[in-house]
DNA sequence: CTATACCTTAATACTAGGTACTAGTATTAG
DNA sequence: CTAATACTAGTACCTAGTATTAAGGTATAG
C-alpha cells in the first residue's frame, strides 16, 4: 500500500491484526508488507509475545484438531444419557461460547433445535428418519454454559409417521418445547 | 511395546495408522517407537508418500482453519445474496457431505432449519433477535450437493414480534417452509 | 549544540526437523 | 556365491526461525 514506513505503534497494531486474520504469514512476508527489515519484525513479535510461524501453525492445528473432532462427533448433538427405543429418551447438551450470538451471549436457536431433532430421531425405532414437520417454541433465552436437558417422548405412531414431543429444560425451567412429526424413509430417501 | 523390530509391511501399516491418529509425531519419535533408525522412518514416509511433520501440521491447520472459519462464519448459515431490511431476503446454501446422515446422504434437518432461521433473523430490522416460535415443514429430502435457495418475507410486525415466512427451494421445487415468530430483545436478552 | 534514548538494521552463531543423496552393512532367497 | 532387499550412517543443504552483539540514525531534552 504505502511506501513510507509506519510509526512503531501503528505497525505493531497492524501486525497483530494481520496475524489474527491470517496466522500463516512468515516474517519475511511481513517485513515486505511493512517495508522494514526482518529483524524489526522479529523484535516486534518479541515485544508483543507473538510466537514464530511454526508455533502459530502448530497451535491452529492442535486447537482445531480437537475442535473439529467434537464437531464431527456431532451426528447427534448432545449426549444421549438414556433411551428407550420407541418410547422416550433423554439427552444433555452443555452449551459453549461457540454456540452463541456474539452480542448477547444467547445460544443460537438452531443448536437447541438440533439437540431436540437429534434426540427425536434417535428415540424412534426406525433405521432412518426425516423431519417432516416441527412445531416449536422457545420459552426463554439460553446462555453459554447452560446445561440443556432434553426429554423426548414418542406420542403416537401412524404408519411411517412418528409424533414426538421434546421438552428442553435449563435448571428445571422449561426453555424449549417442540412437536416433531418424523417420517421414516427407505434407503433411497423415499417416505 | 515390543522390542523386536516388525517386518516392513506391518511397520508401514502401523505408521499410517499412527500418523492418522496423531499427525504431530516427529520422525525421531517414530524411529524410537518402531525401534528403527530415523532414516528408515524417512524411507517409509517417502515410499508411502507421507509428507514431513511440518507439512502435516500445516495441512491440518489450513484444512481446519477454513473449516472452522466457515463454521464460525455460521453466525449466518448460507450466503445472503439479497436483502431488504424489514421486507425480504434471499440466501443460498450449498450443501456438502459434512451435513448429511451417513446412511442416506440426506441433509440433516437442522442445517436447513439453521439457514431459514439465520435468514429470518437477518431480514428483520432489529439489533438482536430470538426465535420465539417456529412452525416448519420439510417437503422433500435434500441431498449433499443440492443448492438451497431460501426466501424470507416479513409478514407482519407487532410490537417486538416479527412474523417471518421462509421458503426454501431446490431446483425450483419447494423443499421446506417455515413460519417464524422472532422476538427482538435488548442487550440483556430481555424481550 | 551535544548527549542520551530509542528505533532500526546488520551480522553471526545456533536450532529443529526435515530433504536429497551417497555409501555402506546385514540378511535372506535362489 | 550372488543378487536383491532392508536397514543404517553420514553429509550437504533448506527454512524459518532464536538469541545476541554491534552499529548507525534520528528525535528530543537539557
Amino acid at each position: 500500500m504505502s511506501k513510507t514506513t509506519l510509526p512503531k505503534r501503528e505497525r505493531q497494531r497492524q501486525l497483530i491484526e494481520k496475524l489474527k486474520k491470517d496466522p500463516f504469514i512468515t516474517d519475511e512476508e511481513l517485513s515486505d508488507d511493512f517495508n522494514v527489515s526482518i529483524q524489526t519484525v522479529r523484535l516486534d513479535r518479541l515485544e508483543l509475545g507473538i510466537p514464530e510461524l511454526r508455533e502459530r501453525i502448530r497451535s491452529v492445528a492442535s486447537d482445531n484438531y480437537s475442535k473439529i473432532k467434537t464437531i464431527e462427533a456431532k451426528e447427534i448433538i448432545g449426549e444421549i444419557v438414556d433411551i428407550e427405543l420407541g418410547e422416550n429418551g433423554l439427552s444433555i447438551l452443555e452449551t459453549t461460547n461457540d454456540m452463541v450470538f456474539e452480542k448477547t451471549q444467547i445460544v443460537r436457536g438452531h443448536y437447541i433445535f438440533a439437540q431436540a431433532e437429534s434426540l427425536a430421531i434417535a428415540v424412534i425405532d426406525a433405521k432412518v428418519a426425516l423431519t417432516g414437520v416441527a412445531n416449536i417454541k422457545y420459552k426463554k433465552p439460553i446462555y453459554a454454559g447452560d446445561k440443556l436437558v432434553a426429554k423426548a417422548h414418542v406420542h403416537r405412531v401412524r404408519g411411517n409417521k412418528y409424533f414426538v414431543w421434546v421438552f428442553i429444560r435449563v435448571k428445571q425451567e422449561e426453555a424449549f418445547r417442540g412437536k416433531f412429526i418424523l417420517v421414516s424413509v427407505d434407503e433411497n430417501g423415499r417416505a
